[in-house]
DNA sequence: GAGTGGTCTAGACCACACG
DNA sequence: GTGTGGTCTAGACCACTCA
């Protein structure tokens, strides 16, 4: 038979806490109440804190529990789901779009950024910080990078940094033909900036998605956008605006 | 700069290096290079070996390692990038596809799943498991569930479970009309089943891709597959086949 | 100031791969 | 058997929030 899978492998505990906690969240526990804290909850379950949190974590990672310092755990809410590009998307910062601009400066794009173009150098270009903010909660931070050459007309207006230069750019860019777009979706770890404007320590796991503008057969912005990955379910709708649901039994407790 | 921020925030020991050894990784070693021991390489840093392993397990989570038990850590090759639905796709199972279809019995899905059909209940349906393989590994597990309703030919013929079983639902949903699809990535960890088949532990972080299938105006199959999230970046090309390249050549070795 | 989660230590033992 | 990463412990102190 193969393997028999007698008992020989001992389940970690962290792992079979996390098993009793999870079914405990579930049945036990309303969303936004709040638990027990770790020493009381160590204690509880005879194991030590730090394999106690090692569960804790696995769940915070899968958007069961929320987790703030100097507060305490709480349940969390079913993640929110945030839409990412309904078919053929249009550009950044088109009306109705979900993005607010903060600001924007020239800087020198990361290596991995700067390879994404087609002509790949160590050039300074437009780059624009933009929060997207769901419900009163900033779920995702951007870095739009836009090359000066995409935006001719920009360099001559000569816009001082700040939330007017980015709306600037953003305007310039309307103006090109929206060619085509290109995404991907990795895991990744929160920088600190990013991480406090997504109101998380650094190293939060994220969600960061690429993407690439065409215009006149160029690339010609790209945009790097970290999602919060314990609260956001990104959605790609490819038909019409039908949407993944989940019951809406949540929000707030108490 | 609003805040001078003054050396007032002393940065964590694992963040600190973490960082020291991601340029570390970029300047002094080449991808499959096995790194020092754990041990060894916190008596290097001069710190205790959960902070070390912290540090790692971040470094790991974003990609740049890879750790094996029994064998030791080495530098990861850049993420593959697996394309996930490039514009309308098409039915599971289609000529070409990336999948290899595992096996099929009828099962209960869990409930986040029977939720995604249009009459929620909790019937058995058809559940095929696919696995699949990029470059000899697996990448991606996947559960798809058909309901009996959405394959009415196939109750008659009565195949075994098995592999033969799950190309037959494949092949009959090839008959139905593709009407559109509907997909959500988020983060999940690996499930015991799930990170046996990729060939991690239990709990490992994961890129998990719901989808829905649409014909004939209702949801007639959903597929959740999850993603090995340290090696791959899921790709989604709305605009013909253009692909965010990746060197392949991460750094050279000193 | 009291209480929470976050960081860190210095050990121990276990499961696994490989020679 | 030896060496690796994975799990676990029992402490300690720090950073933060809130009353």
């Amino acid at each position: 038979m193969g393997t028999t899978q007698l008992e020989s492998v001992p389940e970690p505990k962290y792992w079979h806490l996390k098993t009793v906690l999870s079914e405990a969240l579930d049945s036990d526990f309303a969303v936004g109440e709040i638990l027990p804290n770790e020493r009381d909850l160590a204690a509880r379950f005879g194991v030590a804190r730090a394999t106690l949190r090692q569960a804790l974590e696995q769940l915070e990672l899968e958007g069961r529990l929320q987790r703030r310092r100097g507060v305490g755990t709480t349940v969390a809410p079913p993640r929110t789901a945030v839409s990412v590009g309904t078919a053929q998307h249009d550009w950044p910062g088109a009306p109705g779009d979900a993005w607010q601009t903060a600001d924007a400066t020239s800087a020198v794009p990361p290596q991995a950024v700067a390879r994404l173009f087609d002509a790949p150098r160590g050039e300074e270009m437009h780059t624009v910080r933009r929060t997207r903010v769901v419900h009163g909660q900033a779920v995702a931070a951007e870095l739009l990078y836009v090359p000066a050459a995409s935006v001719p007309e920009l360099s001559a207006i000569d816009v001082p940094s700040g939330p007017a230069r980015g709306r600037a750019v953003l305007r310039e860019l309307q103006r090109l033909e929206l060619e085509g777009q290109d995404r991907a979706v990795e895991l990744g770890s929160a920088r600190a900036d990013d991480a406090k404007e997504l109101d998380r320590l650094p190293g939060a796991p994220v969600l960061v998605v690429t993407t690439r503008y065409f215009a006149g057969g160029r690339t010609v912005a790209v945009s790097v956008a970290t999602y919060r990955a314990d609260t956001c379910r990104l959605t790609f709708g490819d038909s019409g605006d039908v949407e993944i649901s989940h019951p809406g039994q949540q929000r707030r407790a108490s």
